[in-house]
RNA sequence: GCCCAUAUGGCGGAAUUGGUAGACGCGCCAGACUCAAAAUCUGGUUCUCGCAAGGGAGUGAAGGUUCGAUUCCUUUUGUGGGCACCA
């Protein structure tokens, strides 16, 4: 009986479908677990390799906890709104929901191929009226409600209307615009309008203007990636910002919650860190500048008051609301000419430009305490969303400020003594401060509160608490996401009632994008003409909840009942990227703080556990092209006036061969063709170098054909050549890297009549080089046709074999095999080719079950702490182990294929079914670790003298340190390397090593 | 530019708390079985000097702490991810 595995995975997956085997009930009395993957977004090219890297993970963790007795949730579900559906609209005409429901079933197919557990009846997919509907609704409490930073927690904004007509805003400062106050009596007399503006100003979900990125030509609002350096991906027309009416999230609001959380959740220290940079909260003080000749303050953010008499200037950013007004007139041009250069800059361009920018403006501020005059300049790195838009420059103490000031000649005032060289800022907080007034000897950090308290006192200033993140953009300009649950009446935004929801996103022909920046449903009169919301959410809309809807996916009275989510509770562990780290994660974390300060859910914090999977890449495959350019004969010697017709000739030429098309190198030559020698001697070298000058003639005779054919044969020479590498399909490379080039001409047009030029005049190589899984770069795996091949056992197992699941590594098939035969081998100790059935009934040995009981041990440690890839090669150790024993006892066996299920499911069921067994052993109990088969009485110890293992001796594990001592330093060994050397120290861990220091 | 991660044989990786560097697998070499191949099995495989016994070097680079460092600290280089409208 041979290992079938492509009848056998079909039948068990076909029978667990049958049986429902992996339908989850809401009641239960075991303990609950729930293990969750980050839902997929369904692409047009399907799963690659990659993808399930995390879902074979979770999957193993789910079916290892529920050997363990565990009731699991482990649902699957679509992140099914977003931008690439809307593209492939545009462009095939096909509406998204019908291409996004062909990727999703493509999807399913990829997945139910590799035998996960998951729940299919609880399947979300976020684009679904019955899903978005909840989305919508949660929106709208959203809307309904304000953060009581008194009580730091989202309430009713009934409740602040309450306090506003009892107190108005006095205990509630206005996070929107904090110079909005009024008493109880100014509430009442404002207009309706002035108090839905207001309100809007405190609402978690509110509306704002907001910039984006404006292509003109395209019409439409672009993303970011899809702007690449300043133009439009798509057509290369100009960018520039504008501003447009969007809709937010006050996630502002819940910074510090959102630290707080931190502390009580199990998620990398790496993951804490990213997000607590994010939120970037720093405490400082924010001080008042008066202009010179102006009306106007500019407030400034600083977190180092402490230097204020070290500022020699002042930048505001570009979009700085003060900049029109205290830009003097002989200023203007030029202040106009720089804004219009960094409109077309992203903000990412901006803090990454090395080239110091900027213009002055020809305005003065006032330092308020010794009246020194500081000019005001805007620059592109002063951005104008962190904090005032403004900061103070101290260049003997900031390294970009100091180089602005070289580079403008800004005179720079040493504020810290010795610490400054001239040479560059010197950020330190240790400085006696100089230069610098009635603080003049006191250290810096000492300062810094003495500095506050006085700008308090003279009511120029105050400490401010400051925080990098923003509010969180909740709208675009675009056709397939969640309509808004919003009308507008004379500028009110007027929420539907819940019973009006879902709000349905209406059928459309077209999804261009609407006038003035608006989406595509501005398009639709009945939808404009209802005064709806035309911009849609975006698509972490609907992540930022769905893990709530898995537990109760086809609850149409609530998003999810409170009973089934205090029973499910958090998400114990999450399994996803890095990549979301601070988008999807931060969200999700805000509307479950959110939602359960509104009193819907239990816990305010939804991923107890968070393992981040790591990516893998692909192993893309490259072949050299080679080309020549052609230099006019006057850049080298003497003046050659060309003609007109010439230069266009040469032009056209240089068109030709810069790159010599459909002509490819086999990767050995290039070396040779890169090298030469300028006396070659061995017999090698004259080989090598005729080689080189074969290859050179060959593809240069062309050029020199057309050269004298175009009669410049004397006007220009033929340069150096240019070394080119262009992707080839993986598919049409093997293990050692050579290219079937007869497959690749027929197949792929790309590569019709193409010319190959090979050492041998056989091989042609490409060379690889790791890089990102993607289509573009031809190097995609689908885990369809590694299936095909070896099993989905054996592909689950691979995937974890490959490595730790946090880290990225190269997809490479060349491993497979190993993990496969593993499984034959496994086999092989239950049935032999020839004869059959080979287990028995025997009595297990005191050296089988060691082996056993060692791998339970491993096995187990392993699996707990999701290291899987040494949890397979423990599998590995133990079959090798039994395999040498030759032992084929059930009593082994069988524990060994219970502990197997979470990696391998498919091969399981059918051996432990083969052993006799009826029930499934997807519920079989988890074998027990028994610490007594593996006492050892003693142990190599590795000795080492002075740190350097010269030798192992035995020795008993009961041994004292004076036996181990005396034992050691009668050793031949350790004699002859002590020598007659004094023994300075004998250092004895027991059960680890000795090591002997003279 | 800023934040985070990461670097170990020909390759993927192991070494869980500072204690035998290279488990396990691939590849490669040699052998067995076979008419032959596949499959399977046995042995070897970090580099280097040496017939061998046995030395020496070695975890991106340079320093440091320690009896002992892949592991901790400082500096530095390469690579990958994120940076607010890809998901």
């Amino acid at each position: 009986m041979e290992y079938n595995f492509r009848e056998i995975e079909q039948k068990w997956q076909d029978w667990w479908k049958e049986n429902k085997v992996y339908q989850v009930s809401n009641v239960s009395d075991k303990p609950k677990y729930y293990v969750l993957d980050m839902f997929p977004y369904p692409s047009g090219v399907g799963l690659h390799v990659g993808h399930p890297l995390g879902y074979v993970a979770s999957d193993i963790f789910a079916r290892y906890k529920r050997l363990k007795g565990f009731n699991v949730l482990h649902p699957m579900g679509y992140d099914a709104f977003g931008l690439p559906a809307e593209q492939y609209a545009i462009e095939h005409g096909i509406h998204p929901a019908i291409s996004t429901q062909n990727n999703i079933n493509n999807y399913r197919a990829q997945l139910d191929k590799i035998g996960f557990c998951y729940d299919w009846d609880r399947e979300v997919k976020t684009c679904e009226p019955n899903y978005y509907k909840w989305t919508q609704w949660i929106f709208l409490q959203l809307f309904h409600s304000f953060f009581n930073r008194q009580k730091q927690k989202a309430e009713s904004i009934e409740t602040l209307i309450k306090i506003f007509e009892e107190e108005g805003n006095v205990h509630h400062v206005c996070p929107g615009d904090a110079t909005i106050e009024f008493e109880k009596d100014e509430w009442k007399s404002y207009t309706d309008e002035y108090q839905q503006e207001v309100l809007m100003h405190y609402r978690l979900a509110f509306c704002g203007y907001g910039e984006v990125n404006w292509c003109e030509a395209l019409g439409t609002v672009l993303a970011n990636d899809e702007v690449v350096n300043g133009v439009s991906e798509r057509g290369g027309h100009p960018v520039v910002k504008k501003k447009l009416r969007q809709w937010y999230l006050r996630i502002t609001e819940y910074a510090d919650r959102l630290l707080e959380g931190l502390k009580t959740v199990d998620f990398s220290d790496a993951m804490k860190e990213m997000q607590t940079n994010w939120i970037g909260k720093s405490t400082g003080a924010e001080i008042k500048f008066d202009i010179k000749n102006s009306k106007f303050e500019l407030h400034v953010y600083t977190t180092r008051p402490d230097t204020i008499f070290g500022v020699d200037f002042m930048v505001i950013a570009p979009e700085h609301e003060l900049v029109n007004g205290i830009t003097t007139p002989e200023q203007k041009q030029a202040v106009e000419n720089y804004i219009t250069y960094v409109k077309s800059r992203s903000d990412r361009e901006r803090q990454a430009e090395k080239k110091i920018t900027g213009c002055f403006t020809g305005a003065y501020a006032i330092n308020p305490f010794n009246k020194k005059q500081i000019p005001v300049w805007i620059s592109e790195y002063v951005l104008a969303g962190y904090g005032t838009g403004a900061i103070m420059a101290v260049p003997c103490g900031d390294e970009r400020d100091f180089k602005f000031a070289k580079h403008f000649n800004i005179p720079i005032t040493n504020i810290i003594g010795d610490y400054f060289n001239g040479e560059e800022a010197n950020a330190t907080k240790e400085a006696k401060l100089s230069n610098s007034d009635f603080l003049n000897g006191i250290v810096m950090k000492d300062a810094i509160d003495i500095v506050v308290n006085k700008l308090v006192a003279l009511g120029i200033g105050k400490k401010k608490i400051n925080y990098k993140m923003r509010d969180a953009a909740f709208s675009r300009q675009r056709y397939w996401g969640e309509p808004f649950p919003i009308k507008w009446k004379n500028k009110i935004a007027i929420p539907l009632n819940e019973n009006e929801l879902p709000l349905l996103l209406p059928k459309v022909d077209a999804y261009s994008p609407g006038p003035e920046g608006e989406g595509p449903l501005a398009n639709i009169p009945e939808w404009v003409a209802k005064e709806l919301e035309t911009n849609t959410m975006p698509g972490y809309a609907g992540s930022s909840w769905y893990f709530l809807r898995y537990m109760d996916p086809h609850n149409n009275e609530t998003f999810c009942d409170r009973k089934v989510s205090d029973y499910w509770n958090q998400v114990d562990v999450y399994i996803g990227g890095t990549e979301h780290a601070v988008g999807h994660l931060l969200y999700s974390r805000m509307w479950t703080k959110a939602l359960y300060d509104l009193g819907f859910i239990g816990y305010d914090e939804p991923f107890k556990k968070l393992l981040n999977q790591g990516m893998i890449t692909g192993n893309s495959a490259f072949i050299n092209m080679m080309g020549f350019n052609l230099i006019k004969k006057n850049q080298i010697d003497k003046p050659y006036i060309h003609t007109e017709d010439e230069l266009k000739k040469i032009a056209e030429l240089n068109n030709k061969y810069q790159i010599i098309h459909n002509t490819f190198l086999s990767y050995d030559l290039m070396d040779s063709i890169r090298t030469t020698y300028s006396k070659p001697e061995t017999e090698e070298e004259i080989k090598h170098d005729l080689l080189r000058e074969n290859v050179l003639n060959y593809l240069i005779k062309p050029i020199v054909d057309d050269i004298k054919k175009e009669g410049l044969l004397e006007k220009v020479i033929i340069g150096f050549p240019n070394y080119y590498k262009i992707h080839i399909p993986i598919e049409y490379v093997n293990i050692n890297d050579e290219v079937d080039t007869e497959r690749l001409e027929k197949e792929n047009p790309k590569f019709k009549d193409a010319i190959f030029i090979s050492s041998d005049g056989k091989t042609i190589k490409c060379f690889r080089e790791v890089e990102k899984m993607s289509k573009s770069k031809l190097n995609v795996v689908n885990p369809n046709d590694v299936i095909n091949k070896y099993g989905s056992d054996t592909f689950r197992m691979y995937e974890m074999f490959l490595g730790p699941v946090e880290q990225s590594k190269p997809w490479d098939t060349k491993g497979i095999e190993g993990v496969h035969r593993f499984l034959k081998k496994l086999w092989r100790l239950f049935f032999d080719e020839l004869k059959g059935k080979v287990w028995n009934e025997e009595k297990a040995t005191a050296e089988e079950l060691k082996v056993l009981h060692k791998a339970i041990k491993k096995i187990e440690e392993d699996t707990e702490r999701f290291s899987f890839n040494t949890a397979v090669s423990a599998f590995m150790v133990c079959v090798n182990e039994l395999a040498d024993l030759k032992c084929n006892k059930r009593e082994v066996l069988e524990p060994l294929l219970i502990m197997l299920v979470p990696y391998a499911p498919h091969i399981t069921e059918e051996l432990w079914k083969a052993l006799g067994n009826t029930k499934s052993i997807l519920d079989a109990a988890y074998p027990t670790f028994n610490p007594a088969y593996l006492v050892e009485s003693s142990k190599d110890y590795p000795v080492s003298i002075n740190g350097k293992l010269r030798t192992n001796i035995n020795i008993a594990l009961y041994a004292t340190q004076e036996q181990v001592e005396q034992i050691v330093l009668n050793n031949e060994v350790v004699k002859k390397w002590i020598e007659d050397k004094p023994v300075k120290k004998l250092i004895f861990v027991k059960n680890k090593m000795v090591n002997v220091v003279i």
